[in-house]
DNA sequence: TAAAAGATGTAAAATAAATGCTTCTTTTAA
DNA sequence: TTAAAAGAAGCATTTATTTTACATCTTTTA
């Protein structure tokens, strides 16, 4: 697994989206909204635009939307896709050194572990994640004006 | 999760003193065998004395043995144990920023999938990961007599 | 045609993990 | 009773990974 922050801000991402369907939203906005890196997310959104999960339209007035419908997004297919399944112990990985690797059921069982992780995941989509329920809350939470950063109340 | 080497490591150190139950091993050969860090080793090590899973006796022809059952020893414990599991996103964290917490189902989500990881793992003891059919061929990889480094044959 | 928006590549900074080094303490065999 | 073997502990360094920043594109439309 190893869930890195990347993975975190692309379903955050995506939940801004889907929150704001009706409309194009722009990285700045969203980067002002969860007031992190505007760098690292142009990065993030360019991932989820190759992938198909997102539309980015450029130029004067451009910004980015859902390509797909939040219940036709797959939490446990999103994640998988983006994060790098080889890191969980070092038998996983290309460059395993370990001497004990033939004969020992550990990645076996931490394969068998990592599955049962994402099937978890793979039970819900962005609708679950900011559906009808959230959908109010987050809508509240979010800026939709673009009017500058929301920071955290805390 | 974020499973580090430490835990690769660790797993492998009582692997190690599993298949040689009968006698005392020493942090030196363990590091030689799987061509690890010593030191690194040595604080590991340290940690499952203290957390009870083996045995350090100091002084001349001292060394290190397991102080429970390898059937008593269960990986899920074990791995729960070691790992800090406040990281998986950030919102599991202390210092959570993400302005969405409050409305996001996120946290649950993920949180669910890690215990079903770990429930995985809560089916298996380090008898099964070296075990009476591992035991034999474990055996042979690891050196029994501390005459030296077994490097990998790859 | 200028401004707004995303695309791309490289470099730097921050963080986390692993390793190395040094100085203890304990213990026991000679 | 002392020297050697073994672990304990703390600090420093190195390495790897992740995140952020910067600079320079391209596209598009008011």
């Amino acid at each position: 697994m190893h869930i890195t922050r990347y993975t975190d801000y692309s379903l955050r991402v995506l939940m801004y989206l889907a929150v704001n369907q009706e409309r194009l939203s722009t990285i700045n906005e969203i980067a002002q909204s969860y007031a992190i890196s505007k760098n690292h997310l142009m990065k993030i959104v360019q991932q989820l635009n190759v992938k198909g999960y997102l539309l980015a339209i450029r130029g004067k007035n451009g910004g980015i939307k859902l390509n797909r419908s939040p219940n036709d997004i797959n939490i446990g297919e999103l994640v998988r896709e983006i994060e790098d399944k080889n890191k969980l112990v070092e038998c996983f990985g290309d460059n395993n050194q370990c001497v004990i690797t033939p004969s020992c059921q550990l990645k076996g069982i931490f394969a068998q572990a990592q599955e049962s992780f994402f099937q978890v995941l793979d039970k819900y989509t962005l609708q679950d994640l900011a559906g009808v329920n959230a959908r109010h809350a987050l809508g509240e939470i979010l800026i939709s004006d673009a009017s500058g950063p929301n920071l955290p109340s805390q």
